[in-house]
DNA sequence: TTGATATTTAACCATTTGGTTGACGTTTTG
DNA sequence: CAAAACGTCAACCAAATGGTTAAATATCAA
């Protein structure tokens, strides 16, 4: 019986699902799209969607033969809290956050 | 080759590590301490104690027959600041986000 | 020195994970 | 209608994960 805790980090654990994240900041998708840049099958893709869907960082909805994959960040805020308990972070640094945005899509 | 955040995502993707956390958050303690609330071998909480160490989560300073756990929250922060672009900037589109990024940094 | 305490290692096992391919059901298009 | 596009499902596979027990290695105490 997994909690919710335990879906949203290792749904995180991922470097191809933190990328499909990444991508969705930019604007909803469809899974083909968001299959485009990988070197992997739409199958394993479509994985990696429900695995992020059942954490409930995205949400999925179908229109005509397309679904849509929209980005749910409000997932991320028991997760964030929880890391936030361990430490005095200081407010997000954006310049931190830039690069880790370059790393995450080369 | 898994980067820093693979390491980190996965080493909070489980229970008995983040309850191993909270509870080093408190103090730093010896393996056998550790290990005493937990229904589970010692070698098994060994082996999460590794992991979190390999993550940068924790310390491990033996003095005698000792090896001692210490918190590191320093390696939650990359994690953290990661999680929370997304909570703070949910709506954006990269384009805005360049533009803002370019006013905060002038 | 002998024995107890602290911890890791090795071998093993079942389950999960992340990928593949191919067949399949829908929806759109020609 | 027939064919193409969109996406999932089922079966399969190798590797990783999370646990076990038993043996091994240090260190401390009597």
């Amino acid at each position: 019986m997994d909690t919710r805790l335990d879906l949203v980090f290792s749904a995180l654990a991922d470097p191809t699902r933190r990328a499909i994240l990444t991508m969705l900041l930019e604007d909803d998708m469809a899974v083909t799209d968001v299959a485009l840049p990988f070197d992997m099958s739409l199958a394993a893709i479509s994985k990696h969607l429900t695995i992020l869907g059942k954490a409930g960082l995205i949400s999925q909805e179908k229109r005509g033969r397309v679904k849509w994959c929209k980005l749910e960040p409000d997932a991320l805020r028991d997760a964030s809290i929880w890391m936030q308990s361990f430490g005095q972070f200081e407010a997000v640094n954006l310049d931190a956050f830039e690069a880790f945005l370059d790393q995450e899509l080369s």
